[in-house]
Formats: structure tokens, sequence, C-alpha cells
DNA sequence: CGTTCGATGCACT
DNA sequence: GTGCATCGAACGT
């Protein structure tokens, strides 16, 4: 069942929890690829230092001030794609990031597109390499700033229960941000695999 | 295990 | 011009 957009709708601390466990799928015409969620960080208005709302609303945050259960995705670091699925009520600048996943459907093709480009061999990933890392898993799922504005509801890019219920839920602080590392606001499955960071970050 | 550092492009001041 | 919601290789311990 894909996710309505009422769960998007509310606190996103609340998402970025319930988001755990959730299935990201995104159709290509590669085929199907997706993969189980196992770590989040929220976003949070623009008090919030760390999110691209601080500034006020500007060209590329806008998706952040439109209605949830849209995907925001942004360019950074020259390289990388991110992927954010935005919440709260419309109006209220917030989102969450899908920091790592582990992988379902459409591994091989999600190899491929992981090295394609590097001196690396996809046999030499390993299976919880794939997506592990918010600029991976977008690059393993061939998400761009074509899927910016996204409908996380309805479409190529959607966000699945089947059923699945995490293990024990850890949070902590956000990883790669400099202002707002005060707050625990990153949450990830205690123990998987396939969870982003240095060891001292991927503890229970 | 840990830290450092280059690659790379764009939004924003 | 500055600073990124990153990654992985290279190197030190």
């Amino acid at each position: 069942m894909i996710l309505p957009r009422a769960f998007y709708a509310r606190p996103t601390l609340e998402v970025a929890r319930d988001l755990l466990g959730k299935v990201l799928v995104h159709e290509t015409a590669a085929g199907r690829a997706s993969g189980m969620i196992v770590e989040t960080e929220a976003y949070i208005g623009e008090d919030d230092p760390a999110c691209h709302a601080a500034p006020g609303p500007t060209p590329r945050n806008a998706p952040l001030y439109g209605p949830p259960g849209f995907a925001y995705v942004y360019f950074n670091y020259g390289m990388h794609y991110l992927v954010n699925a935005v919440t709260e009520p419309e109006g209220a600048p917030a989102a969450v990031l899908i920091r790592a996943l582990a992988p379902l459907e459409g591994v091989a093709s999600m190899r491929r597109r992981r090295v394609r480009g590097t001196g690396r061999r996809a046999a030499d990933l390993d299976v919880h390499e794939i997506c592990r890392g918010p600029g991976n898993l977008t690059r393993a799922l061939g998400i761009g700033l074509g899927q910016n504005r996204a409908d996380l509801t309805h479409g190529a890019l959607v966000v699945e229960d089947r059923g699945t219920t995490p293990g024990r839920v850890a949070w902590g602080p956000r990883i790669g941000i400099r202002a707002g590392v005060d707050r625990p606001w990153r949450a990830w499955i205690a123990g998987h695999p396939a969870v982003s960071g240095p060891a001292a970050m991927r503890g229970v």
C-alpha cells in the first residue's frame, strides 16, 4: 500500500520515525528499483539552522513550503542528489531526508548505476553498501532533479508500506551539518548493516 | 580504527 | 567568492 498524503501531514519527527521500515520505490526505464528505508533525518522549519528553509523562501527550497507528500530533490557538493519527503501541513517548511536503504528490488541495476563512471566493479559492492548514504541511494535508484516535486503518493516515485515493522529505532545528531548539531533528529534502525556514518554514529 | 583531502557545480551573499 | 544535508581513497595509529 502506498502511503497516503495524511502520513506526511504530521510532525516531522514522527514521519522520520515512521518512514523506517517503509519502502522507497522508483520505476525507471530499466525497471523497478526499491529498498527499505533504514535511516532518516528531520529538517524542521526556518528556525532549524540546518534546514534549507533557514534563509526563508528561495527558488530552490520552494518545495519545502508546498504540500506534504512530495519529493524535494537537490544537488549538493557538485555531484550528489539528495532526496527528501516534504512533511507538515502546507506552508510549514519541513522535510525528512532519506539517508539509507536496504536494497530489495532491482539490485543488479542498482549496482550498475552505483559504479557507472567510477573505477569500481559492481561485484565488489556489498549489498549493504549499495544504498548506504543519501548520495549513494539516489544514484542507485536513478533519482535526480527530474524527480524534484514528484508526488510520492502517485506515480514513478512512491513510498510503500509492505507491513514490515522495523526493529528498535535509535536517535542521534544529524550527519554532515555545521549548525544544528545539538538537535538529535537523525533516526535509524538500530544495528542495521546498511546504516551510514562512522561506527560511532551507528550505535544505539 | 581514525583523520584528511580532492572532486565538482551551484545557490546565495 | 564562500560554503555546502557527500563520497571514497589515502594515509596515520
